[in-house]
DNA sequence: CTTGTGTTTTTCATATCGTGAAAAATGATT
DNA sequence: AATCATTTTTCACGATATGAAAAACACAAG
């Protein structure tokens, strides 16, 4: 399978584009504006607020609210349900919000991200998802030294030897789980091949607990790997994102300040697909 | 929109509910954002719109276009395409969009539904409600097949062409069913299509008979639905399962088959909410 | 390299319009 | 009825959003 991966492509007419544009432009925000998308935030948040709940918590002036409320309820945008005098995230909301989805692709929104994790860390940066009880590596981002992990994308490896699929595997609900390891069969590549289900569970626990997972020379020798998983609109773990290298530089010493790297990584992919993390839910 | 709705939720202390809420009261909205949120809904139509063509389009200065985008991308809800020049609508809007399905815990029990009938049937799964005279399709999960049917979740169908939206009406009492149907126009979308309501009240008496509802290439050309309805504790049918593929694999031999998993991810859905199937009553 | 053109930002002076305090309205509670 | 806890509306003030125009900018053409 080809994967896809169109770097820079499609129209380039710019013109007048300012220097910077991080976020230092943002004196230039409408104060009003933000403070009302901050409410509408706010109510989308709650489920059913109350008018002087939304003021007392957003440190607003009631007569505030109730204008940006009536505002947005004209628009779809909230609603209020007048049975029980309470504030909710409108329908229209949903309409517009789902026109996102036109565009998204998983692969193309994680090419800045991966980017970004191979030159903070400087090393390879991957994207992974599950197909079919298995983890296709869809992306990657290249370090550039000349010693580095190896694998085209397009590459498939079993989930038990993945540093990705085993993230993957401890954000999953437990049936799934169960239903997804009843397939496998724990193929060993290397003596560091996790082989058996009952320490692999016991990996896994060790995942949830800290956040990420890595692939300590289990799938090849000489190469550590560190993942964390990305979530969808459901709070489900969709693909995963990891950082490889060889154990020469990926020292275990190195594993815990590299992991934070990784599940920020993983976090703004999350964010940027629209996703929420499971523990948002 | 019969979304089942906890009656639960929070503190009830109604007070100071003013008379009409029609919509007579929307003099006290305020213009700047209501201005600001038209822009936003501008640009979540379009894919990809320069500033200029939005200014234009929106009657307003481009300097008010300008910091209302730079506004609204400070909170995600708009992203600006550094490469194209373009705006677009952002991750954001997408989190707070699907916000509103939390109103309902109907999406959350249908996910594991939804995924188990995909997988014992290796078609799409979809779930569906009615808004509006309209079928709203707000989750789905995908089959793994390289030939799909494909319609993105916050999709809006009229209802006698869709399998879900068809199973709902055959559910429902007469004078609910006579009402949503003086609003319809029957519009056409293929060959198929039932355009005479004569024909649909035969259909939908079959539909009744079988317990399951079939879009027989009636919205698409070359694709083929089977939906059944899920009700809620009033045993009124509140939302629909459904699943679709190509014509080339969902043969009418093959959705005898078929019809018992829907009808059966449908009954399990129904108990996942607490409700009853008619039938019980 | 210089000039020209169609953009997007920033500046700035102006009056619009959003704001909060307080009063009125409204329905629940006693 | 009277009281209370909210939610609307009113009102006068000044913060701030606004549009015109100028500046900054990228690119194309000369």
């Amino acid at each position: 399978m080809a994967i896809p991966d169109n770097p820079e492509s499609g129209p380039r007419r710019t013109r007048g584009r300012p220097r910077g544009w991080d976020d230092k432009t943002a004196q230039n925000t409408i104060k009003s504006l933000d403070r009302a998308m901050a409410v509408f935030d706010h109510v989308s948040r709650g489920s059913g607020l109350a008018l002087s709940t939304i003021a007392a918590e957003t440190q607003e002036s009631p007569a505030t609210i109730y204008r940006i409320l009536v505002t947005l309820a004209g628009r779809g945008l909230v609603e209020f349900d007048a049975e029980a005098q309470l504030w909710h995230i409108g329908p229209h909301a949903f309409t517009i919000g789902t026109r996102f989805l036109r565009r998204t692709s998983l692969v193309d929104r994680a090419r800045p991200v991966l980017r970004r994790l191979m030159e903070a860390t400087g090393e390879t940066a991957n994207l992974g998802v599950e197909r079919e009880g298995a983890i296709l590596f869809v992306s990657q981002v290249e370090t550039h030294a000349s010693i580095r992990a190896f694998f085209p994308p397009g590459t498939l490896s079993p989930m038990h030897v993945s540093g990705i699929g085993k993230a993957l595997l401890a954000a999953m609900p437990q049936d799934r789980l169960e239903r997804l390891l009843a397939g496998q069969d724990f193929a060993s590549f290397t003596e560091h091949t996790i082989t058996d289900r009952d320490r692999l569970a016991d990996e896994l626990r060790r995942i949830r607990a800290r956040g990420y997972a890595v692939d300590d020379e289990e799938r090849n020798l000489g190469m550590r790997c560190i993942a964390a998983p990305v979530f969808d609109m459901n709070a489900e773990a969709v693909a995963g994102v990891s950082l490889s290298g060889p154990t020469s530089r990926v020292t275990p010493d190195a594993v815990v300040g590299l992991s934070g790297e990784v599940i920020a990584a993983a976090e703004a992919l999350t964010r940027a697909i629209g996703g929420v993390a499971r523990r948002e839910v």
